[in-house]
DNA sequence: TAAAATCTTGCAAAATCTACCAGATTCTAC
DNA sequence: GTAGAATCTGGTAGATTTTGCAAGATTTTA
C-alpha cells in the first residue's frame, strides 16, 4: 500500500475511534509499527493528529468540533428534512443570509445546486462552501464564539446592517405566539440585523422548539414570513401561526 | 489503445477508488508500468491527479482542506521549524495578526500556549482556534477566496485598517533586496493594511522564497522588522538583510 | 527504584522512481 | 504504397525512497 493512502486510512480510522494504539493502527493498515510511527510523525506535522505515548489521537476530537454532527441521530433526520425543505424555498442565484445553528447548517448543505450568493457569520457554513469555487461566500467579521463557531460582536452586527439580501435563513431557541426567542444574547443584535436586511425571512424550527421560550426576546412573529418545521410539530400551534398569515411548511419526514 | 483514451480511463478509475497503485492501473488499462507512469506525469501536469509513491490519487479525493497538506515532507519539516521559531517571538497575551498562507499556519499551531489575541483573515487559522475557548479570535470579514480559504475584498481591507496589534505574522511569495512580493493581487491591499496596523512585523520565508519575485509588489524591506527562515536560506542574502538592520532568525532544522 | 513499555536512531533489504535505450507504431510527404 | 521522421511503448540500470528490524535511550507504571 502507498504511504499516502495508508496515512489517509489512519486519519479515517482515528476519525471513528478518536484514539488508537500503535498496534491497533499497525494492524488496521497492515504495516509495521515503525511505519505507522513515521506516518504519525507526518500526520502530526501536517496537524491532523497528535501523538501520545503508545498511540495517537485526533487533534480535533469530533465531539468538540463545533458541537455539530455528534448530536443525537433521530433529531438529525428531522433536521435534514427541514434542511431539504428550506433549500426548495430558495431560487437560483438569490442572495441568502445564513444564520448560525445546526438546523440552518443542514439547510445550507442542500443549497449548492442553487448557486446562491451566501452571506454568513457561521464558520461551519463558511467551511462548507470554502472549496466550492462556483459560488460566492461572504463572511461577516467578528469574534469567534468558541463552541459554536459563530462570529459575534459589533463587527458582525455592522456587517449585517450594511447588507441586503433576498432571503434570510435562520433559526432560534424557541417560538411561541408571542414571538421568537434565542438563548445566546450575543446573537440577538446580529439576528435582528439579518432580519432587517432581508426581503424574506425564513425560520427553521424543529418540533422541540415550539412553545419554548429562551432567555432573550428576538422579534415578534410579524417580522418573519415563513417557518419550516418537521412533521412532529404541534398542529394547534402550527394552525395558530397560519391564522396569523405566516406560511408554515411541514417537511415530509425521511 | 490511444494514449488519451488510456488517460481518461485512468482518471475515471481513480474517481472510483481514490487511490490506486501502479500495478493496479497498469493492469486496468493493459499497459506497462512505464506507460502508466508517463500518463500519470501528464495527468499530474494537467492537474487532475497527483502522483504518490507507488501510485496515484485523485487531486481532490474529498475536501482536501484548503490546498494545504502537500506531500513533500521536507518542506513541511522546514515550515514546522519556522513555525516554532515564530511562536517563540510572541510574548504571552499579545495581540497577533495572522496572515493566510501555509507557513504562517504552521506558526499559528504553536501559538496556543501564549494565549494571544488573534486577528486573522484565514479560515484555516480560524478553524484552528475555533474550539479553543481560552483565547479570543477575531475574524475579518470578506469574501472567501476559494481554494485558499482566505477572506478577501474591501471588507477585509477595511477590517484590518481599523485594527492595531502588537505583532503581524505574515508570509509572501518572494523576497529580494528590493522588497517583498506576493502572487495574489487581492491580498496585497490586505497585507499592507496588516503591516500598517502592527507595531512589529514578522515575515516567514522558507528558503525557496529567497531571491524570488512574484507579480505584485507588496512593500520595501524597511516596512518590516523580523524575518524567520530555515537553515537552507542563502547566507549571502541573509547577510545582506542583516546589514540592512533586519533581524533574521534562522530556525534550527528538525 | 526497578521493571515494562514505548520511543528514537541507524541500517540493510525491498520497493519504487528516474532517466535512458531499442523496438514498434503512427504520421507525413512523395 | 513506401521511406523517413516523429512519437509511443516496454524494458533495464542506477539513484532514491520506503520499510522493517534491532539496539540503546527515554518514559510510564507499579
Amino acid at each position: 500500500m502507498q504511504p499516502e493512502a495508508r496515512q489517509c486510512r489512519i486519519e479515517e480510522y482515528l476519525q471513528k475511534v478518536e484514539f488508537a494504539s500503535l498496534d491497533e493502527l499497525s494492524e488496521h493498515v497492515d504495516a509495521s509499527t515503525s511505519t505507522v510511527r513515521r506516518d504519525l510523525d507526518i500526520l502530526e506535522a501536517k496537524g491532523s493528529v497528535r501523538r501520545t505515548h503508545g498511540g495517537a489521537r485526533l487533534v480535533n476530537p469530533r465531539s468538540e468540533e463545533f458541537i455539530f454532527s455528534t448530536r443525537d441521530t433521530h433529531q438529525l433526520e428531522e433536521k435534514e428534512a427541514i434542511g431539504r425543505a428550506c433549500a426548495e424555498l430558495i431560487s437560483p442565484n438569490q442572495s441568502v443570509i445564513i444564520d448560525a445553528g445546526t438546523t440552518v447548517y443542514h439547510a445550507a448543505r442542500h443549497l449548492e445546486s442553487k448557486q446562491p450568493q451566501i452571506i454568513t457569520n457561521s464558520l461551519p457554513v463558511a467551511n462548507l462552501f470554502a472549496s466550492a469555487s462556483r459560488l460566492e461566500v461572504v463572511v461577516s467579521g467578528g469574534v469567534i464564539y468558541p463552541r459554536l463557531g459563530v462570529l459575534v460582536g459589533p463587527q458582525a452586527v455592522e456587517a449585517f446592517s450594511k447588507i441586503h439580501a433576498d432571503v434570510a435563513l435562520m433559526s432560534a431557541g424557541g417560538i411561541t405566539a408571542e414571538g421568537i426567542t434565542n438563548s445566546h444574547g450575543l446573537l440577538i443584535d446580529i439576528q435582528r440585523a439579518m432580519i432587517h436586511g432581508a426581503r424574506k425571512v425564513i425560520f427553521c424550527f424543529d418540533h422541540t422548539k415550539f412553545g419554548r421560550k429562551s432567555v432573550s426576546f428576538l422579534c415578534k412573529l410579524d417580522c418573519i414570513h415563513t417557518i419550516v418545521t418537521d412533521a412532529a410539530a404541534p398542529p394547534d400551534l402550527v394552525g395558530a401561526l397560519r391564522d396569523r398569515g405566516l406560511e408554515v411548511i411541514v417537511a415530509a419526514g425521511a
